[in-house]
Formats: structure tokens, C-alpha cells, sequence
DNA sequence: CAGATTGTTCTAGTTGACTAGGACAATAGA
DNA sequence: TCTATTGTCCTAGTCAACTAGAACAATCTG
């Protein structure tokens, strides 16, 4: 089961946090088709946000085909996100935990991390 | 000279995306101490972002002690960011971008190496 | 069938982000 | 000194995010 973590005065509304975790938990493979989300209500009890806020993230969700929402039994995961096989995440996230490693002891916080994915990502100076 | 890109529509604050760049500019030694921000009126032209926003932001950086303001001449970085040394991180760009490479001929979409990303950096499971 | 569970809808209201446009004040440069 | 540049402030208003609380309707479970 999937827990959700809103982060309030982040900054970014609820409603896309919740969307994002549930791409993310997809695209890496802890939520795949047939699993069932939190129950609305579950979520409300968990993280504090309204009901409303919760089901405009599932409708958001829905609207792209990624869940199934069906009354009395709950939201479900329909489609699968993530273009690559479970399998061959596992080297990727072991080299790439190395790579980390690496950085921090080179002095590097996360946030500078986070700074330099970015940066490669979107295709070096820009 | 930083560019700004303000992405509107994308769901958090655009005084939060002006403030986030500079950091990360900052960050990537692309804004040094003595460096000049764009003008106030600079990054409204460019961004279309109202001038009120763009002060709020710099606002922002020159509490957290990143940026002065000096009237008539501009905001100017004051402090540096990022733990380590402009020459250190270069070898880790270029490992991290091999990396990348890696990803991306296994399949991987941009999207799925953000969430790898931050599922290492957050600990793995959570 | 009966009760619990779940998604869904509704109304009303608050808060914060952002816009619009104008004006002021301090500084730099000629 | 004069002028342009720059940061700063102000008022008023719009809009989206989010809250609060209640109710409804479809489905599952026993």
C-alpha cells in the first residue's frame, strides 16, 4: 500500500503532490495495474488534506488513464507508467546509488544533486 | 546573465520557480558572489511575470541572505551556494551524464530517471 | 435484504498567488 | 545638477487552491 506524504507550505498545491506520487510509485513499479489506491477517506485520515482535494487528484489521474475509479470497491490502477521493464531498474538504481555516494563525499548536499540532474538533464547550458 | 523561464500553468507559484533558479544557478557556480541579478523590470519583459512577484522573490533570496539590493544599480549575489568546489563538479557531471546515456538506452524517459533520482537520494524505500 | 464502504456531488467560505497600474525614493552616470 | 535606472511601495481586484461539512448513490459483504 502506498503511503502519501503532503507536504503543506511547500508551496505546490496538494492535489499535484498527490498526483506525482502516484506517477512516481508507478513509474517505479510499486504500483501496478490492479493494485488499489488509498481509499479517499484513507488519505484524508493520513495526510489532513479534504476530501475534495484527494478526488480532484484521482479525477486528474483518471482523466489520463492511469486509474479506474469504481464505487464501492475503490481506485485502481489501470494502465502502466514507466517506458522500461522493473528488471532493469535494479543495475540502473545500483550504479547510479554509487554515483551519489560519490558526490556526497565530494562535499555535494542534495540540493546541489538535484541541481546538477537538472542541469544534464535538460541538456547542459540552456 | 541568468535567463529566466517561468513556467505558468505548471501547478506552484512563479515567485517560487524565479527564487528556485537563482538557487540553482547559484548552485552550479553560474551565479557567483559580486554576479548581478536581471533587473526587476528585466525579468518582468522577459518572463511576463508582474514586477510585484519578481520583488517578492528577490525578497525572498536576500532574507535567506543570497542577494542584496542596492537601489539604482541592481541585486547583486552576495553568498555562495553549494557545498563544493565549481572544479570538483565538473568530473561528476561528466560520470553522471554517462549515466544518463545508460538510462536513456534502456529505455528510460526522462520522467522515470527523476523518480529513480529521487527515490535513491530519499533513502530508497520510504 | 441490510449495513458498511466507497466514490461523488454540492454549497459556502477562506486564503494566498498573482495581476494591474501607478507612484515614490535612492542611486548611478553624464 | 539633471536624467535615467533601479528597487520599493500601495491599492484594488481576480482567480485558483483549499477547507468545511453535509449529503447522495453505487457497490460490496455478510
Amino acid at each position: 500500500m502506498v503511503e502519501f506524504h503532503v507536504d503543506r507550505g511547500s508551496g505546490f498545491p496538494a492535489y499535484l503532490q498527490l498526483g506525482q506520487q502516484v506517477r512516481e510509485a508507478m513509474r517505479l513499479g510499486w504500483l501496478q495495474p490492479g493494485d488499489r489506491l488509498p481509499t479517499v477517506r484513507d488519505v484524508v485520515a493520513t495526510s489532513g488534506v479534504n476530501a475534495n482535494t484527494v478526488l480532484k487528484a484521482y479525477r486528474e489521474l483518471e482523466l489520463a488513464g492511469l486509474v479506474e475509479a469504481r464505487v464501492g470497491s475503490g481506485t485502481f490502477v489501470k494502465a502502466s507508467l514507466g517506458s522500461a521493464a522493473p528488471e532493469d531498474l535494479d543495475p540502473l538504481r545500483v550504479t547510479f546509488a554509487a554515483w551519489v555516494a560519490e558526490a556526497r563525499s565530494a562535499g555535494l548536499e542534495d540540493e546541489d544533486i538535484y541541481a546538477l540532474v537538472r542541469e544534464v538533464l535538460s541538456g547542459g547550458a540552456q
